[in-house]
RNA sequence: GGGCCUUUAGCUCAGUUGGUUAGAGCAACGGACUUUUAAUCCGUGGGUCGUGGGUUCGAUCCCCACAGGGCCCA
């Protein structure tokens, strides 16, 4: 707030406007009822004294958003900045709370403060004017301005330009009220910010489209949503802080790649024009934190954004968050332990370490069981099945359960198939599925005692994958022969199938030390926390463009 | 890809078994009010009933297509 705005002078200026904003406002009324053929004239506003020579069509704008207009123009015509580049403010209203929350009824503190917050409740009578201000994350405090304080021009311009949802920059003394609410009394006010649009009733929050695809709308009438974005982030640093507590150095790899790898997923496709080359977003994040383990980070992680060109429905976003960790002469079990240990600190941060889901309780705390894939698969659907369990009888099982299967699938896949249809929903506490088929991962190394099986696990719970774990495969040889597999798959037509990154398995023939591997998915370890859909966890999630557009 | 539900004022929602001028609360506009708490009281305005076709004397309502959103299935 300018200082001035409290001078003899800047008060005859809020007289000047309160008394144009009257008749202002009337002039809006007499346009509406004037004839329809001068509207198309009179309906566009000139923006052009602050912005460009853009104008917005005003007959298209809804009655409050006209009224928000010309309230602006009142403000600019009496000389009063609607959008100030810095209003004073000595503190913020949590400071306010923080330093007079202790103030009795009717009390009055002496301190002078400069405040400012967003219009969200307004209770205006004739001599004494009540505001609720909102700032940030949602802090709430009241300021009044009465007639014998602030005087009779200032009021009548708080009353006539002031509107819900507006940033208003309010200077005076910190008082308790009659009835105990912590004010600041104001001796001046001024616009900080004036809002074109309504504010939505606060009450009833906004329906669900509106909540995702204006999600600074839902920030500001629903604690929720403001909530999701501190719960979010809280998660991410609890599980940088776990990671680093293990000597872990974060790095951040590329995210244009050559060659896409380390997962199965179709990639967005995309060119770089200085090298006249295509390029892929990266479907994870393990080929190059690999490398960076065989340069000598033996302890290594990233989280990131990476990109599926895939379906799109309340488990998957083509964006998500991954974090992957590397850590050199580790194996399958440390990694077990890490990921425990980073979700534990989680649901310890966030209070609680049970989770109340439709499917019942999930408990973190005590052992995670581990449940191997083929044992699993047979006690639920009653028969033995092995590796060596041929595809024509697991489709017959398949068929039994009514799991659709494709042609084309050998029998590890139908196995993986069937499992995570039949087995994985049902597994509501935190298991570790293991002992997979060498299908599930091209990238983790075989099994230690078990020939025909791979190291790696997935973390289950509430009937999810949340996470996944490997011991890495580190031969470079059998590296580059499931990779050549995988890439005649990608030259045969399948999307999903990785490509032979050479670069990597260099890398490799370099001499990768023993590691073990996790990928967590951050999106899906903050549904588990909150239970909603990975819409309401992410902040602005990808949209279809909207209708008319 | 298939099925079901949904789209009405700035916001949240009623409603119309097809019929005069489509409603409520909040919000807005005018007025009253110096201790309110989603303030209260009086008055006023605000609608392409998602979009485009069709049936009908008449469609926001019935039918078809399309678009957005949601749920279930594949």
């Amino acid at each position: 707030m300018d200082p001035s705005a409290r001078s003899p002078s800047s008060r005859r200026g809020w007289a000047q406007c309160g008394s144009s904003t009257t008749s202002t406002c009337r002039r809006i009324g007499d346009a509406r009822r004037s004839a329809p053929g001068r509207r198309g004239r009179a309906g566009v506003v000139n923006l052009s004294s602050v912005t460009s020579d853009q104008t917005l069509p005003v007959d298209d704008l809804s009655e409050q958003m006209r009224f928000r207009l010309q309230k602006r123009e009142a403000l600019l015509d009496a000389g009063m900045e609607p959008y100030p580049v810095r209003p004073e403010r000595s503190h913020s209203l949590a400071q306010v709370r923080e330093q007079f929350g202790a103030l009795e009824p009717g009390e009055s503190s002496g301190q002078q403060v400069a405040v400012v917050g967003r219009v969200v409740f307004i209770r205006n009578s004739g001599k004494l004017c009540f505001a609720t201000l909102q700032e940030g994350e949602g802090t709430r405090l009241q300021v009044m301005l009465s007639l014998a304080e602030i005087g009779s021009d200032s009021l009548a311009a708080w009353k006539s330009l002031a509107d819900l949802g507006d940033h208003v920059a309010v200077h005076g003394e910190v008082i308790s009220s009659r009835r105990g609410e912590l004010s600041v009394m104001a001796d001046a006010w001024t616009m900080a910010s004036k809002a074109l649009r309504p504010l939505p009733t606060l009450h009833a929050g906004v329906n669900d489209q509106t909540r995702v695809r204006q999600r600074y709308v839902d920030l500001m009438v629903r604690e929720e949503a403001r909530q999701m974005v501190r719960t979010r982030a809280a998660i991410t640093r609890t599980l940088r802080e776990t990671l680093e507590r293990h000597g872990y150095i974060e790095v951040e790899t590329p995210v244009l790649q050559l060659v896409h790898g380390g997962a199965t997923a179709r990639p967005f496709e995309t060119h770089l024009n200085a090298f006249d080359q295509k390029m892929t977003l990266r479907i994870a994040l393990e080929l190059y934190l690999k490398r960076a383990v065989v340069g000598g980070i033996d302890r290594v992680y990233e989280i990131g954004r990476i990109f599926r060109n895939e379906g799109v429905d309340s488990t998957h976003s083509p964006e998500f968050t991954m974090l992957e960790s590397y850590e050199a002469y580790a194996d399958q079990f440390v990694m077990a332990e890490r990921m425990q240990e980073m979700i534990l600190a989680c649901a310890d941060l966030l209070g609680s370490r049970s989770i109340e889901t439709e499917q019942g309780t999930i408990e973190l705390d005590g052992e995670w069981a581990w449940l191997g894939v083929y044992p699993g698969l047979s006690a639920q659907v009653g028969q033995q099945v092995t590796p060596e369990t041929d595809a024509q009888e697991l489709r017959s099982i398949a068929e039994r359960h009514e799991v659709p299967l494709d042609p084309a699938w050998g029998a590890e896949k139908i196995v993986l198939e069937l499992f995570s249809e039949i087995v994985e929903p049902t597994l509501i506490q935190p298991t570790f599925v293991y002992d997979y088929p060498p299908a599930a991962q091209p990238l983790a190394r075989p099994h230690r005692e078990h020939p025909g099986l791979i190291e790696a696990w997935d973390l289950v719970i509430g009937g999810m994958e949340r996470g996944t774990a490997f011991s890495e495969l580190i031969d470079p040889v059998i590296q580059r022969e499931r990779l050549t597999i995988q890439s005649r798959r990608a030259a045969a037509g399948d999307h999903e199938a990785m490509e032979l990154d050479e670069d990597f398995l260099r890398a490799l023939e370099y001499g990768a030390p023993p590691m073990g591997g996790i990928g967590l998915g951050i999106d899906r370890l903050v549904m588990l926390f909150t239970n909603v859909g990975i819409r309401e966890t992410i902040l602005f999630p990808i949209l279809r463009p909207e209708g008319g557009q």
